[in-house]
RNA sequence: GGAGGAAUGGCAGAGUGGUUUAACGCGGCGGUCUUGAAAACCGUUGACUGUAACAGGUCCGGGGGUUCGAAUCCCUCUUCCUCCGCCA
């Protein structure tokens, strides 16, 4: 939830941004509301803190009255605060319609673009900001896409994720069940040489973690729901893990705060049926290492730069083609003041796959979350979070299969064969 | 799932209706002393809101209620502990 702070105080940069994201009028239009709600509510609050205070001192010379033994007395201040409580009444429901106004409005506004960011309506307009300048692979006649080569090499079968689960469900066997587990190891040990803490979080959330990280309201139809228990199926470990510090005020050497987690992720993908789903290239359910982290707003740029070095280097070490996208004011997530995608080259389907979204949310999150540290004048200051896949494992897999398939098999990246336990599948 | 108990500041722990403006302690911070440190002693110590700065207001797990007045009484939810049952 973007920071009234940042409404009242950095206009031109609330409006320069918002021009990035082509926000429509209607929204645009929330601004000045929430400014003059504002003045409002701290007019009505104001009113209310004079009227509370009147009282307090009236409660307390009415236990003085009391012991003294002026009942009498005592009973006439009683008169005069029902009085005040009366009017008070009126003014406090004023004071929580209008935070109530301030809250709904601003839950509707999305993050400020980043300086950087490049103003844009679609993903026609992202920046490629790291093209891929080696060649593209070409595959010999007779190359398949992944789930041809899935059905002749026996590695996952889509049929019968039906049977069991329903369309988007996959299940993995043979090669396919260990390729995922080796890549998930992989991911997982080199988040860990790069320094992050390994977690392993709840797959189920309530409502207040989804709604730290900004999954509610905006995307509630995009999550399973145990209606139930009142829970909600993680769409990815950022959810969980970020919430490890909902409310908490950190101290300033707590900083750098690095955390990786393997989840599977579930997505209900509403409405995005499509010529572009066949495959591994869109499912409910997939599995990714997230990397979380909580930084000091002066450093989370440069950490993002970071990040995008480490999720690099994976793609590097897994042979795959890759360039890297600054995504556009309009094409970048709600919460988002900074997005680079990463996709990789699938040579069978001769297509460019979004396998990594790294982002930084600056505050955006930690507002809802108050997630906070103390700076040397021991005031309170919102962290920054950002977050990023290192990676996302169906489309890697997509990728891996396609790309280094040959007539008769296909070779497992050097990097990868210590965690497969084989070379090549055939 | 059943029965009981509990939830107070960074931690620990008093407080059962009116100097709670939350005791005492530990920890933290500042100081005295010291070559330096420790010990000892002195002082200080949360969050939110609000103001130019004061003032003021809110916060004792969450929400609601009773009362002139609630950490304290009532209702409700959540979490934790003990016992029983079930169980990977």
């Amino acid at each position: 939830m973007l920071e009234l702070r940042i409404i009242r105080n950095e206009m031109e940069r609330v409006l320069e941004g918002y021009r990035k994201r082509n926000l429509p009028e209607e929204l645009l239009a929330l601004i000045p509301e929430i400014i003059s709600l504002d003045d409002h509510r701290k007019a009505s609050q104001l009113l209310v803190d004079r009227n509370l205070e009147k009282l307090n001192l009236l409660s307390k010379e009415i236990g003085d009255l009391f012991k003294n033994g002026n009942a009498a007395e005592a009973e006439s201040r009683k008169l005069e605060v029902a009085t005040i409580k009366e009017a008070n009444a009126q003014l406090e429901a004023d004071l929580a319609s209008a935070k109530l106004g301030i809250e709904e409005r601003l839950l509707l506004l999305p993050n400020v673009p980043y300086s950087l960011v490049p103003m844009g309506s679609s993903a026609e307009d992202n920046l490629v900001f790291k093209p891929w300048t080696g060649n593209l692979p070409k595959l010999a006649a007779g190359s398949l896409p992944h789930w041809e080569l899935a059905k002749k090499y026996d590695l996952f079968d889509m049929e019968l994720g039906v049977k069991i689960s329903g369309s988007g469900f996959i299940l993995y066997r043979n090669k396919g069940a260990k390729l995922q587990r080796a890549l998930i190891n992989f991911f997982l040990d080199e988040a860990t040489k790069a320094g992050y803490e390994e977690i392993q979080a709840p797959l189920l959330v309530n409502a207040d973690s989804a709604r730290g990280t900004g999954q509610l309201p905006d995307k509630e139809g995009q999550m399973y729901f145990a209606e139930k228990d009142n829970l909600y199926l993680i769409p990815t470990a950022e959810v969980p893990v970020t919430n490890i510090y909902r409310d908490v005020i950190l101290k300033k050497d707590d900083f750098s705060i690095k955390m990786c987690g393997y989840t599977p992720c579930f997505r209900r993908e509403a409405g995005s049926y499509g010529a572009h789903v066949k495959g591994l290239n869109r499912v409910h359910q997939f599995d990714k290492v997230e990397i979380v982290r909580i930084e000091h707003p002066e450093r989370s740029y440069g950490v993002l730069d970071e990040m995008l070095t480490h999720v690099e280097s994976l793609l590097g070490k897994l042979e795959l083609p890759y360039r890297i996208l600054r995504l556009c004011g309009g094409d970048m997530g709600f919460a988002s003041a900074m997005t680079y995608d990463f996709e990789v080259y699938s040579a069978a389907q001769e297509r460019w796959l979004e396998v990594s979204s790294v982002s930084n949310f600056e505050t955006f999150q930690t507002n809802r979350m108050k997630l906070r540290f103390k700076n040397d004048k021991g005031d309170s200051i919102l962290a920054h979070t950002l977050n990023g896949s290192a990676l996302a494992l169906a489309r890697i897999v997509a990728a891996l299969l396609e790309n280094h398939q040959d007539a008769d098999g296909i070779n497992i990246p050097v990097a990868l064969r210590p965690y497969t336990g084989f070379d090549r599948i055939h």
